[in-house]
DNA sequence: GCAAAAGTGTTGTGACTACACCCATGG
DNA sequence: CCATGGGTGTAGTCACAACACTTTTGC
């Protein structure tokens, strides 16, 4: 019934990945090595092969075409993020992308020369393909889980600061929070746990010295809020 | 391995459309008429054609497969729900789905026949390929969109009573609610407002005669909660 | 009048906001 | 001892669950 022959659209995925240093929300980039928008920042994505997942694919992508050392994707988060379609044309045909969302804590230097600051320009008419919409819909994404998940540990180390966790948010929300019912509700959630009081307080000028904290081990999808 | 050639993934699609009746929240599946698993039912799907959209597909797989009305598939409410990967093992090869959730308003008799009640058997081993993961999500999806969208809506036709959607929130969350908070709730929210007075009251035994609302025109995503 | 369903009001509880205040450290 | 942050307490407001009560119909 159906033609046969190469008559398929092309699947191929594309990668979100953030990070945040600086107090800055900042995503992954690369300059197009090939036709169309050669030279442009992209996001990084490759055609899906027969013989590796989606998420394999994903984790690919980063290392063959941001640079992305090839061992660190292993343990970097990612999840998918949506499936586009329609706008993308390439001169391979037909393409449909899996989009992922990947999330990394801040690194060494030269991986963190892959990030670009997420400017207000950026995400709105500058990128190739629709790169654009993918990237909106990837801080649609975080910016909904931070409110009750615990995807933000996924930016820190295992322990950390509650000021550090509260730039984070700052980060990604784009604005500022309140000191003290920011930390009661994170608290109160049960989404972050005291750890242990900081022994060293490294390079401070003042100030008491706060806690550790980590967030709770397991996937918390805080607790579905009831309706009714 | 794999056979030379093709070598590429397959992308389909799959499609679960829920309805509400007799208080009941189901299913839309079809038999398959063919290997594998030729008899069994399984949520409808097709392989995606290098000239459609994804969402066409999607409304192709109802009409082709499930016997959907060819004229009613456009009026269907449909929304990408994610794309499913590893477990779908298929003769053709490699196959990714990308899978779509459609909701339907109560039909005719004809299409009543196409859906199935949402048992507590459905959607554990009893379906075909990861179908059961697909189903298991789309309803993970359609729960929670009910909290904060006017998503309901899609059940019913435009006016409607308040406890005619009370039974389709009661149905999906499979609880019951108390009926006046969810009154108060869903129009304090601004979800519904009224339209008019019933005048007919059909084949009503007693009682004061409700009115009949509507779900507020826009595509409210009710006012992203603010996080402190 | 009485049952039945729709619609309204009331009260207690708990969460969130906006503060003021106390604590522990470096200089 | 004071500047600098970390940590704790509190009062007002608002949303929400539970439930009693009133309204409007059919019989």
């Amino acid at each position: 019934m159906e033609p046969a022959g190469l008559e398929r659209p092309i699947l191929a995925v594309d990668v979100v990945v953030f990070s945040v240093s600086r107090g800055r929300l900042r995503v992954l980039l690369h300059r197009r090595g090939q036709d169309p928008f050669s030279g442009a920042p992209a996001l990084p994505g490759v055609a899906v092969q027969v013989d590796e997942t989606l998420e394999d694919a994903a984790r690919r992508a980063l290392a063959v075409k941001a640079g992305w050392p090839p061992d660190a994707p292993e343990d970097l988060y990612v999840e998918q993020l949506a499936t586009f379609d329609g706008l993308y044309r390439d001169p391979r045909g037909r393409t449909v992308s899996v989009a992922y969302l990947g999330l990394s804590p801040a690194r060494s230097a030269p991986v963190r020369k892959l990030f670009w600051e997420l400017a207000d320009g950026l995400g709105r008419g500058s990128l190739p393909f629709d790169h654009d919409r993918i990237l909106e819909t990837a801080l649609a994404r975080l910016r909904g889980k931070l409110r009750y998940t615990n995807i933000a540990g996924q930016f820190l180390p295992e322990a950390f600061r509650i000021d550090e966790l509260q730039k984070v948010y700052e980060a990604v929300l784009h604005r500022s929070l309140n000191r003290t019912n920011f930390r009661n509700k994170l608290l109160k959630l049960g989404l972050i746990e005291q750890v242990r009081a900081l022994s060293e307080a490294v390079g401070k000028k003042g100030g008491r010295p706060p806690h550790l904290y980590a967030f709770a081990r397991e996937e918390v999808e805080a607790a579905d809020r009831d309706f009714l």
